[in-house]
DNA sequence: CAGGGGACTTGCAACTAGAATC
DNA sequence: GATTCTAGTTGCAAGTCCCCTG
């Protein structure tokens, strides 16, 4: 309360900064405050009883006020980066605790699970965790070894002793049955009336309103993710060792909450306890627990809305604008590393050389119960090949890895002379699954880094190239007498380079080769107009040349014309799948979202042009 | 100085709602 | 007006990087 008194001027100057950063991601924000005008009205008199309760603190004593002025001081220090400093992260923080997922409802008796061919009923314990694999069956997943044999593994330890005796063998258990009633709930939820979803997502805004925001140092902040992760099977992504493990539910007993001293502490669901209720403001999560399948921490934390994680999004972009401006020393300290008599060194020149020009990630040492996928500093010597010739290029070095998410990097690059003897040096006399540079780590890497700029580590690479190529691009594609689609085109082409280069794939879309065929259909159809439309036309001209007459003339004019717009609609068909066809498999998102600096964006959307940030 | 835990960012896939098309 | 397509959103897995411990 003490600081709505003195931020307004605060505010007012951090504005244009806090907007840009905060707003960047967030289309769906703006979208949900107009869709939900219940939602502004609860916002509004939010406010407006903040405000009244800042009234009658006014009124209060005057040792009060000056308290205010000591707490508003603290804020400045907060909005300055000081409070960063001993690691605060907030002065208060209520909330109401995570949403858990609903309890299981069992099947009707009329949807039966078979072994061998017989109906058998499980306990609704057991019956759960067949529910889980029944609604997977159409996906690939469940094709796989690995996952069957993870998911019987777990599975049977749910069951009990008799249902263990009779189910020994995965191959005779028969879902389909389970697996036809999720898919026909599905068809029926699709089927509802409007009248019936509308009821349904009535009630989802609810708990959105109820649980989905947050009260921290006064100020109502959206949560990111406020729902406890469902139970479920483990989907791992690439050849995950542990896929197909049972995800096990989480109970309240498993929660820590993380919320200030002086408020109201959230209720545990009745008849539960929290595991522990602590009052750390150093971090910046309200609540967590630890996940079954490797032991790691989940956590609930604020969406990137929020004032919060909108300040460290730009502070990102601030370091990566900080390393522009010292790039060309550390460039030439990293090259002056390639002829160095220690091998380290050596290491450590190419390795930041990668990461610079490829921007290739850090690569930290994972653990073996993780799908076998590298990044620089974890590169092996399988994961490269070296070719003093290669398209008429010197010295290349061809990339072949499974990088995060198990996404293929390959490339072909031509390197520096001193680069390509370098890693013929690191390969020498190693085993293909040897480290590449086994001299170094991620850890001496960023040490390094931060010695040569504070806050330098290796990811801000990555920001720093993504966000020059993309001003770079813009710079190299774009001209002011464009029309508008044109600068559309050129932005998106723009942030397409910037894709490519931080290697940013998806699947194809599922739908992708049906629609190309659709989208060919139609260029053939377009071309065989503009044949016609040509054999037509030289028809009309023969017609002329042997009888000249207003008529003939005139119609020459109009097939020329046709012709010439046929022509134009073909090219555009042609341009639209090249355009889908070099977007097939390239992901645009990630890099709008976590890489392009905002600013740059904010330009172009100044000259008129849809960049897909939602500002 | 390795090894592991913790906190936080990044990234793909699945889902969903709204636009486009028939 | 129903159906299909597409872009935006959500879910959660998988990274990065820092800190602590022994």
């Amino acid at each position: 309360m003490t600081k709505e008194k003195h931020s307004p001027g605060k505010a007012a100057e951090k504005e244009p900064t806090a907007r840009t950063t905060k707003e960047k991601k967030r289309g769906q924000e703006k979208k949900r405050k107009s869709n939900s005008l219940e939602h502004d009205e609860a916002k509004k008199n939010k406010v407006k009883k903040e405000e009244d309760e800042y009234e009658d603190k006014k009124e209060e004593s005057e040792k009060k006020a000056k308290q205010a002025e000591e707490e508003a001081d603290k804020w400045k220090w907060w909005e300055e980066g000081k409070h960063a400093e001993n690691g605060q992260k907030w002065r208060s923080l209520e909330h109401k605790g995570p949403l858990f997922p609903p309890e299981y409802e069992p099947l009707p008796s009329s949807v039966s699970f078979l072994y061998n061919g017989t109906p058998v009923i499980l306990r609704p314990a057991t019956e759960e965790v067949a529910t889980f694999y029944a609604k997977m069956l159409d996906h690939e997943f469940t094709t796989k070894e690995v996952f069957q044999n993870n998911f019987f593994t777990d599975w049977k330890e749910v069951m009990t002793e008799t249902e263990r005796q009779l189910i020994s063998d995965l191959s005779q258990c028969d879902f389909s049955n389970i697996h036809k009633y999720f898919v026909e709930k599905t068809e029926e939820k699709r089927n509802m009336t409007k009248e019936e979803k509308q009821v349904l997502k009535e009630e989802a805004n609810k708990l959105t309103e109820e649980y989905g925001y947050c009260l921290l140092d006064g100020h109502r902040e959206k949560i990111g993710n406020f729902r406890v992760e469902p139970p479920g099977l483990f989907r791992g992504r690439g050849e995950h060792p542990k896929m197909g493990k049972l995800k096990k539910r989480v109970q309240p007993e498993d929660v820590i909450i993380n919320c200030s001293k002086d408020v109201k502490i959230p209720e545990p669901p009745p008849g539960h306890r929290w595991k522990k209720v602590q009052h750390d403001n150093t971090v910046t999560w309200l609540a967590s627990w630890v996940e079954n399948i490797h032991g790691h921490i989940k956590y609930i934390m604020l969406n990137p809305s929020s004032k919060l994680k909108g300040e460290k999004d730009w502070q990102k972009y601030e370091t990566a604008r900080k390393l522009k401006l010292s790039v060309d020393s550390i460039r030439s300290e990293y090259q002056s590393a390639w002829t160095s008599c220690e091998m380290k060194q050596r290491q450590y020149g190419v390795a930041l050389y990668f990461i610079d020009k490829l921007a290739l990630r850090a690569g930290n040492e994972k653990d073996d119960d993780t799908a076998d996928t590298v990044g620089c500093c974890s590169l092996r010597v399988e994961h490269i090949n070296l070719h003093r010739h290669l398209d008429s290029l010197d010295y290349v070095v061809e990339f072949d890895f499974l990088g995060k998410d198990s996404i293929r990097y390959y490339n072909k690059v031509p390197v520096e002379k001193q680069v390509y003897k370098n890693l013929k040096l690191f390969m020498n006399s190693k085993n293909p699954d040897d480290d590449l540079f086994d001299r170094i780590s991620t850890t001496y890497l960023n040490k390094k880094l931060n010695e040569a700029m504070p806050g330098l580590t290796a990811k801000v690479f990555r920001t720093f190239n993504a966000s020059t190529t993309l001003q770079e691009q813009l710079n190299q594609l774009t001209t002011d007498d464009m029309t508008l689609p044109e600068k559309i085109l050129a932005y998106n082409r723009a942030n397409r380079a910037v894709a490519i280069l931080c290697n940013h794939q998806r699947a194809a879309p599922k739908t992708f080769e049906k629609s190309m065929q659709l989208l060919q259909e139609k260029i053939k159809k377009k071309q065989e107009e503009v044949e016609k439309a040509k054999k037509e036309l030289k028809q009309a001209k023969k017609e002329h040349k042997q009888l000249p007459s207003e008529v003939s003339k005139k119609l020459v004019q109009k097939m020329e014309k046709t012709v010439k717009r046929l022509l134009e609609q073909l090219k555009k068909l042609q341009l639209l799948e090249t355009d889908r066809n070099e977007n097939k498999v390239i992901a645009l998102g990630t890099s709008k979202l976590n890489y392009l600096d905002p600013r740059i964006s904010v330009a172009c959307k100044k000259g008129g042009v849809e960049t897909g940030f939602p500002l």
